[in-house]
DNA sequence: CTAAGTGCAAAATGTTTGCATACTT
DNA sequence: AAGTATGCAAACATTTTGCACTTAG
């Protein structure tokens, strides 16, 4: 579980390299793979998987786990992860399946309540807000 | 996606009397699997599978998705969830597990606040909280 | 030199699907 | 009769793992 890479590789460079280019995104582990298959770059999927696990580890990228059966997002955040208003918000629409991420400070309200009152750490990495998108709602 | 099974079969039945016995409890589509297993009931788990997803949709069951790679979790609540639905928000400790139910007015603001600025109704029967609670966090 | 990382292919996992059959209405 | 549900086995998708090889420290 906890199994964190030490070593400073050519494949752990050039995916970081990759990932701060794409700051706030959500990609997956897939997307990464067809990346670097495009870019003649063969980084192994397994590489991949662990890198990815191991970044998540030590704060730098965020993993987000909509529902069970889509692939898990990854989120670069960078080293300065601790700082408020990097994790996101997610909202998934019921009918139509659209996922909205909201990096909104307001939220975090929302926390800071359920913290207080309810002595509830939420965990925004794990909560998704499920309900009508504005199209759906007509 | 919305498969919504109509017909009242035995399958459903057993399947709904054993959920009765079991409210507020955590259990996998496996876990179901096997008690039937052991009960000579036979039903496949296709039919298992179908028929939670149904449930959760029509609300009689939720689903608890804690992490992408363990399995899904259902819990009966039954079919007069959504009298508190409008005032009762979950929060779920993704350490110890335990369900909280909040009755919360301030709580509201949230769906308010998604409602308004983002444009989204929120559903309260739907979402679920995840975080740490009190005693999981020391 | 040793510990750690890589890549492949194979396994594991949890869930979904195709289809013929059986049951509900 | 028409529409739906069932059960099996096979398919699926994502992620993990075993192992021989390579690389970083």
């Amino acid at each position: 579980m906890n199994t964190r890479l030490k070593y400073k590789t050519k494949q752990r460079d050039i995916l970081l390299k990759y990932l701060e280019t794409v700051p706030g995104v959500h990609i997956t582990a897939n997307d990464v793979c067809e990346y670097f298959k495009q870019q003649g770059a063969n980084i192994g999927q397994s590489t991949i998987y662990r890198q990815l696990e191991s970044l998540v580890d030590e704060g730098i990228i965020n993993k987000y786990i909509i529902d069970g059966n889509s692939p898990a997002c990854f989120e670069y955040v960078g080293e300065n992860s601790h700082i408020c208003g990097n994790v996101c918000f997610h909202c998934k629409c019921e009918k139509c399946g659209k996922l909205i991420h909201l990096h909104c400070d307001e939220m975090e309200e929302i926390q800071s309540h359920l913290f207080k009152a309810h002595q509830f750490k939420m965990d925004p990495l794990r909560t998704v807000f499920y309900g009508l998108c504005e199209e759906c709602m007509q």
